[in-house]
DNA sequence: TTCGATAGTGCACATATGAGCATGGATACT
DNA sequence: AGTATCCATGCTCATATGTGCACTATCGAA
């Protein structure tokens, strides 16, 4: 007679079982032969061994963490993919720095892994050139890189839009476009105008080709590339912050809730339209350092990208506020 | 292309296999569709989440300790069966008493598990009083319970020999047979006559035929019921500890090499001899309390005992000392 | 006692996993 | 450049494990 269910022995009965399977890595027709037992016995008790917690298994590598959130994100927001970096949560230019360089470290390697073929659209800024600088040689079979939307030509920063789309190509064989034009005009038909300009035009119709997207996610501070490129004065930048912007996405900024935060400001902007850019097969958006949570949430709202990838506190804001 | 190995991709593809595995349940055969991967590469990488320490698996249930103390007295002396009472490493009387019930709540829980048929062999003491009051109706189908040794007709503590056999007997349909002895008596020649006595002649020759043995391991404490049997004076005792004297077996006291303490006083004592005792297919020595370290040893070493069950601090001592 | 509910048992069969091996692609060394 | 070596890969085949089911022992209530 086996001790009964619930009795001290059959603790001990169930422990002896696992330290056998999971120890000793005895079958469990090995363990059933053992303690007189026949094999489907033993499974079972294997089975409430687990059920009791008697047998814990567990990933314990502090990277589990991060594969969790990514998890979360693309359960949570139906994404293709997301990529949390292991960045320790500190805050100030150098662990922007850090954060970006790990970020870009994870974009390069999905983008590599993916292998995307034909046109490759990009954006620039301080994020995509860290992305640039990751790409190892031979990333892809990519024909062309192109330039997604305008460049600011009178930012204080250098945006290294050319080093970027150099960057990309060199690694990879293929040539590459700019869009010789600013990012934000002074109007609506100024833009226009620069869109009818055949280079300009032929740039942005390769664009519209690209089956892949890869561009930052921006913030709407003050040394904004987008908004230090001139033709957005510091009225229009406060007023941008109080409609309630919470980044930019190819240089288009967004409400909280994905939508264009301000028309008249987005029909001043050069490049790909977000709902062109929201067609793409794989649209990666990058979002690393502080503050970068309400883009991330907000293009992830907008659809306009299908893969994300950000650090550890961008993911876990996103999923608190999302 | 995937991640090279010793990458921080490469990692974190091995905590995502891992918890997809250990936690979501998932085959290997459908971890490698969804990351696109064979199953034969997702069985290697998960041998390699566990050879790095990703995955732990871990028996963590209390009892696991003792479970290990079991197999370790198992393995090292080469035992049939071991059994370690869960006992807080407490001292005095009390403490005392508890271990004894614990670990006589394994003695007969094993014994009812084993259903040993025929005649059974049982010694006295307080131990197997325990075992006796823990023995569930019907947990043998033996025919006869026989006492192995004489028990201490003027000892200060009853013996409770009647009880214990009337126990053993009573709960399990068999019959019993006493042993109307002194444990110890005054000569050798005495011990021959009375041996010759056809009651207890009778008695020993059905001891003989038992095919199991109880028996509880005994320290030379001055009131231990043996000595204080009154043919033992307190100069011998003395004498008995300073030859080295472990503690007994059914009367017999062993040094903590295993052999006869002191052949002269073995001579004197009445019951089955301990080769008699080594020959049966199954017999338990108990071990309860403190200090019963070295008489544990000693039987072990003696092979008096294919099983033991003790308390915790009983089987440490066993297992550093032997 | 008799009956029904319940839990445990062993089985046949389907599935999942592991072991050994041949292959090919990369690397390092001449 | 040529070549030896090392690994990772995916295969086949053997083993191990899980599942659903029919059967039985046990226990409590009528």
């Amino acid at each position: 007679m086996v001790a009964k269910r619930g009795s001290p022995g059959d603790v001990r009965l169930l422990v002896r079982i696992s330290q056998l399977y999971y120890r000793m890595h005895l079958s469990q027709a090995q363990i059933g032969e053992q303690l007189g037992l026949s094999r489907f016995a033993v499974g079972r008790l294997l089975e409430r061994a687990l059920e009791e917690n008697i047998v814990r298994i567990e990933v314990v590598h502090p990277a589990a963490r991060l594969v969790d959130l990514e998890d979360r994100l693309v359960g949570r927001f139906g994404l293709d993919a997301a990529l949390v970096a292991d960045v320790p949560a500190a805050s100030g230019d150098a662990a922007d720095d850090l954060a970006r360089d790990a970020v870009a470290e994870l974009a390069a390697d999905l983008l590599a892994q993916r292998r995307p073929g034909g046109v490759i659209g990009v954006s620039w800024g301080r994020t995509m050139l860290a992305v640039a600088r990751k790409l190892a040689q031979g990333w892809t079979s990519a024909t062309e890189i192109v330039q997604l939307n305008g460049a600011a030509s009178r930012s204080d920063q250098p945006t290294r839009v050319g080093e970027i789309l150099e960057r990309f190509a060199s690694t990879s064989g293929a040539s590459f476009r700019g869009l010789a034009a600013p990012a934000i005009v002074g109007s609506a038909a100024l833009r226009d105008a620069l869109m009818r300009d055949p280079a300009i035009r032929e740039t942005i119709d390769l664009a519209r080709t690209a089956t892949t997207a890869v561009f930052g996610l921006g913030i709407p501070a003050p040394d904004s590339p987008h908004l230090a490129s001139g033709f957005v004065d510091e009225a229009e930048q406060a007023r941008l912050r109080s409609m309630g912007a919470a980044g930019d996405v190819i240089g288009r900024f967004l409400g909280a809730d994905g939508q264009v935060a301000w028309p008249e400001l987005d029909a001043r902007t050069i490049g790909l339209s977000l709902a062109e850019l929201a067609s793409k097969p794989l649209r990666m958006g990058i979002a690393a350092g502080a503050g970068r949570g309400p883009i991330a949430l907000a293009a992830i709202r907008a659809r306009v990208l299908n893969v994300i990838a950000c650090d550890e506190s961008t993911a876990e804001w996103v999923l608190t506020h999302g």
